[in-house]
DNA sequence: ATAATTGCAAATGCTTTGCTTGTGA
DNA sequence: TCACAAGCAAAGCATTTGCAATTAT
């Protein structure tokens, strides 16, 4: 069993064939697949389930802190497997790769900007676009 | 005449009638309104301005480098007139307040992190979402 | 004069939803 | 069993676009 079926369980969500396999395609992917491409993915192992349940179960997913969504450039929301510890993205603008990172650092000092604000953080987005340096 | 458009004759984009009163109602707007909103203020103007002319200008602005565009949490893009000097948001998520900032700090940070990952940082996108402290 | 711009409505692209049938616990 | 989920097609929403009429330079 996959770690998104064992978190559906612990969450009490209710496991479908279709939820299933969308766990499954979602615990194997490395990358932050739209929902386009996660229902190509998931029709490889039963073409049969239909893009709006792909929807309604990620957002289910999302609902339940399962993935994560993200809205980067480009229009289509795209999903990953919420991470043990948050991290944030580098966009290659001209492959489209897209690099995760954690820096500590900028994390604190975002937190202290919101406190001077008068705010408390509750989320935040932080997307770098750049271009590789070649050598 | 205003500052938007000032910069339309700089760059060469041919002023209408109806961009001059979508630059207008821009260089008044303190806010991020969307287009919806935008086309609001801009038919207490003149009525007869369809809303695909404020997409369309809006668009033609952004590309120039006038305006900026913004896709926080909600759907519909946002715009503000492009600052002299680059800042980020907090959005207020109970009120949908805007709050600007500038922290050099993270800036340097984030071109470091960009860096370090073998990239040159030509854009970002930060924002803040939080609830304001009760004092 | 004429290439660019507008208004309108239709089209688009992503996402959601109503409804009927199917199914997990 | 039966509340919930899936599939399908239709609807929604923000945004874009084709086209004929209008306008800035």
């Amino acid at each position: 069993m996959n770690s998104i079926e064992e978190k559906c369980k612990n969450k009490g969500v209710r496991l479908t064939d279709q939820r299933k396999v969308i766990a499954m395609v979602m615990s194997d992917s490395k990358d932050h697949p739209d929902v386009d491409e996660l229902h190509k993915r998931v029709s490889e192992v039963d073409k049969k389930i239909s893009i709006a349940t792909v929807y309604r179960t990620v957002k289910l997913f999302e609902e339940a802190g399962i993935l994560e969504k993200h809205d980067f450039k480009g229009g289509k929301a795209r999903y990953e497997q919420s991470p043990d510890e948050h991290h944030d993205h580098l966009i290659d603008i001209n492959s489209g790769d897209i690099i995760e990172f954690v820096d500590k650092d900028i994390e604190k000092l975002q937190n202290e900007v919101a406190k001077k604000l008068g705010y408390k953080l509750v989320d935040h987005k932080e997307e770098l676009y750049g271009s590789k340096i070649k050598k």
